[in-house]
RNA sequence: GUGGCUGUAGCUCAGCCCGGUUAGAGCGCCAGGUUGUGAUCCUGGAUGUCGGGGGUUCAAGUCCCCUCAGCCACCCCA
């Protein structure tokens, strides 16, 4: 009422960032779980690493792209280092691995957020997560085929049936920058077909004129040359064995030549994985490829290495866009009513607990009535109830919610085998049969 | 960084074009429908800085300007 009292402006969660509430909060746990049970299996441990570096961790290994140049949340600290928040996943962990020089080879996985200075769009925020892994150590083309495996073994787990794997070789780091040189020489005898957005790039970024997504400039690069076709033997050699391992394991593929991923650091394999379900812009679920010269950029050994990330964020959109990865069920076994005074309940309800029960209860000395609501929307299996007859008995009243079976009184000292029986019936399949 | 659209209860939205009593609906939430029991139904109730600020006006959710945020696209990418 009085206008003396001073409004506190609500705080809102930063731009692009976003709260994961529950219950949509169970999908991003489960997907977690999933990630982390299919790479476990194959060898790959948990890595944590910290979410800001050195600048120089990502600016030496990306400082010609955007996600290093322009999108990147640096800082100085109050000891005036220069640090910046992870903007991908890659960097932190050839990093960890050059200061700690692991036995190869090292493979790991991360769940970690990323962070990129970028306007918020359909799929893309300023913080955004990713699971990934990187094996580092090997250059054997075998590698690269159990890595684009697990991706699209996880994805297939999902439920995910309109994903697409598209892959191309950069060829050694000799080929990639045989290539540069000649697709740049190609472009600028033809820049003037160029949609003029594209020609900008020319001189910077070659490469990128090939995925432009503009008609004019899609029409004048139709029989640009092909990376796939000025491969050195070796390189051509190891992505023929790569295309031959992804059909062996009958994975389907389209090689695109056009292929180009937004880091700089890549030889060899690279990889990305295109949701056909998502109608944004952003369709890339996740991809990576081979980086063969990182780790020897930030001074460690000459090392091979590759790895891939797949967004959080993105999968989930995909899954919800397929219809897959249903909320699960409520697990709640047993919810304690008490129209009492409710120390009953406080009590009961953690020794149900400590017994092993998830149990929930009502709190503020509710009516019955609306207790048992609760009850029912929770999901819970049986209602124990502690009204003043159970109380002054030594009782209490245990009523099944989900199947047609009279409620019982049991004493107290009863309550976990009696409720251990009433839980083994197996649950209904829907809830359409309530008593 | 550029552009388009949008901001009204917890959620989804109507009202804004043609300014005028206490700002609405559905869902959700809370309570009640006799003495302790979950669907549905009925009744009642609570919650709104009408994104924020400024301006025009006797009067603004409604008109104008600025700003912030969200969504979408470019760019870039997971």
């Amino acid at each position: 009422m009085s206008e003396s009292s001073a409004r506190i402006e609500p705080f809102k969660a930063p731009v692009g960032t976003h709260d994961v509430l529950p219950p949509a909060s169970a999908h991003w746990q489960a997907l977690v779980a999933n990630f982390a049970t299919m790479v476990g299996r194959a060898g790959y441990g948990f890595l944590q690493s910290p979410m800001f570096e050195e600048i120089g961790v990502f600016s030496r290994v990306g400082e010609g792209t955007d996600v290093v140049r322009k999108e990147m949340y640096d800082f100085l600290d109050k000891g005036n280092r220069h640090l910046a928040l992870r903007p991908e996943g890659t960097a932190s962990v050839a990093r960890a691995f050059v200061q700690h020089h692991p036995t190869t080879p090292w493979k790991v996985w991360y769940a970690a957020p990323s962070f990129r200075y970028e306007r918020p769009q359909a799929g893309r925020f300023r913080q955004h997560h990713q699971l990934g892994i990187e094996a580092l150590g090997s250059s054997d083309p075998d590698l690269d085929v159990e890595v684009i495996a697990l991706l699209w073994d996880f994805y297939a787990a999902l439920g995910l049936r309109r994903v697409e794997l598209v892959i191309n070789s950069m060829g050694t780091a000799e080929d990639r920058r045989t290539y540069i040189a000649s697709i740049q020489k190609w472009l600028e005898e033809r820049i003037d077909h160029l949609d003029p957005a594209d020609a900008e790039k020319v001189a910077d970024h070659p490469m990128r004129v090939l995925d432009s997504k503009r008609p004019i400039t899609i029409a004048a690069i139709g029989d640009a040359p092909r990376i796939t076709d000025h491969l050195s033997s070796d390189a051509a050699a190891h992505f023929e064995r790569v295309r031959a391992g992804l059909d062996s394991l009958g994975i389907p593929y389209r090689v695109e030549p056009r292929l180009v991923r937004g880091l700089d650091y890549y030889t060899h394999t690279t990889f990305e994985f295109i949701s056909h379900a998502l109608d944004a812009a952003q369709s890339t679920i996740g991809g990576g490829g081979r980086y063969d010269g990182l780790v020897e950029s930030l001074g460690g050994p000459p090392t091979a290495g590759i790895g891939f990330g797949t967004g959080i964020e993105r999968v989930l959109l995909t899954c919800d866009a397929e219809g897959v990865l249903d909320a699960p069920a409520a697990t709640v076994d047993v919810y304690v009513l008490d129209t009492t005074g409710g120390a009953a309940a406080r009590d009961l309800t953690v020794e149900l607990r400590r017994s092993g029960f998830s149990a929930e209860r009502a709190f503020d000395g509710r009516s019955m009535k609306s207790q048992m609501k609760s009850a029912d929307r929770s999901g819970a299996r049986v209602a124990l109830i502690i009204g003043s007859d159970e109380l002054e008995a030594g009782v209490v009243t245990l009523r099944p919610l989900r199947e047609d079976r009279p409620q019982i009184t049991v004493e107290r000292a009863r309550i976990v085998d009696e409720l251990t029986a009433l839980l083994s019936i197996p649950a209904p399949q829907t809830s359409e049969d309530l008593p």
